[in-house]
DNA sequence: GTCTATAAAGAGATAGAC
DNA sequence: GTCTATCTCTTTATAGAC
């Protein structure tokens, strides 16, 4: 119990602060973020505790910082998927292909930053709010073009099939495995056909 | 600082187990399991921080105890309102209705159940899954039998479409809000309406 | 059934050596 | 850039009085 090696050896190469955000995200997926210890995430990363003080201020700006980073990387993701497209209907499901695939690709990040929002310190999570909001518009608009081009539904607001769609691809950070039979494509696949058009055989 | 006057005043009659599984999961959807402190608690019911041990063991304990009436909950309220219909496609509709309506009326409890199963210890997380997989059973049934009464898709299984329809009505716990535009049974209509028919207009 | 007081452990973060 | 050592605060839970 006290003659264990010292773990000073870092599996593979320097720690850097994009490294420590991945480790963290790993950790506070698994376990939440107020259950996940500094030390954890040190000893994970195989160096002393204080050690990654000297690449961050505080744990808060880790769960901050990965907040930031996943929201840029779903919405340029998102972006550029729908950039190339001009039918509304290709648009809405080029959408979807790339919420869903960026979503699961970069899983702990993005489910951390959905779950996790309320961790943060009043100004930091209203940043982070701004953020999302921001990604929200951009999905409310490219589902809104759909609606006036006529290709879907009126009877609903765009904020409501906006927030139906989210809905419909967000819970399933809670269940995806990288393992299971469902690849991020096929999971895409199948949520844009039950949400253009639902699953009663007509 | 020092001579604020004692919260011995009960806010409303003696505390019980009821009140403290209640309290807890408003604290606990509000602010996550760990960052909750049995201190916050006591103080919320206002009793001394030692009295709250008179009615329960731990703090893990009274969140085990809440997971498992809330699914309890949803489970007898699908089970009942499916009991009278005999219409694979009714039957469908009325436990879409039954879960938003019973998951947004009991929502902090709902919510704490879904979202802070991983804070469980290993024999109590595996009873919660337990009987999570068995409600689930509930839901995969009812739409099973509707694929095999031919009015539901047979090109996805099951299995796939009780995990796309719980995640189009579970999210919505992370938005709704009681004093909303749309009623547990207005988002029950939304929710049905874009399972079954899609939102592409046709 | 609730109180006061406190034990015992674990947390985030910093100082200063190397 | 990482280490050892430690400060200071907060936490869950218990003991024993009333």
């Amino acid at each position: 119990m006290k003659n264990r090696a010292k773990p000073t050896n870092r599996q593979g190469g320097a720690v850097t602060a994009e490294k420590l955000r991945e480790e963290a995200a790993r950790l506070f997926w698994e376990k939440g973020y107020a259950a996940t210890t500094t030390r954890e995430i040190a000893e994970s990363l195989g160096v002393q505790r204080a050690s990654i003080y000297y690449h961050i201020e505080s744990k808060e700006e880790l769960l901050y910082d990965l907040c930031v980073e996943s929201l840029r990387n779903i919405r340029s993701a998102v972006a550029t998927a729908v950039a190339d497209k001009s039918d509304p209907l290709d648009r809405v499901r080029a959408m979807i292909r790339a919420h869903v695939v960026s979503m699961l690709e970069d899983r702990e990040k993005h489910a951390t930053m959905l779950t996790e929002l309320r961790a943060l310190s009043a100004p930091r999570r209203a940043e982070i709010v701004r953020l999302r909001d921001e990604y929200e518009s951009l999905v409310r608009a490219i589902v809104s073009e759909a609606q006036e081009a006529g290709v879907l539904w009126k009877e609903a607001s765009a904020k409501e099939l906006e927030l139906a769609l989210l809905n419909l691809l967000n819970w399933t950070i809670f269940w995806y495995r990288t393992d299971g039979e469902l690849s991020p494509e096929d999971l895409a696949k199948l949520f844009e056909k039950i949400y253009l058009g639902g699953v009663a055989r007509t």
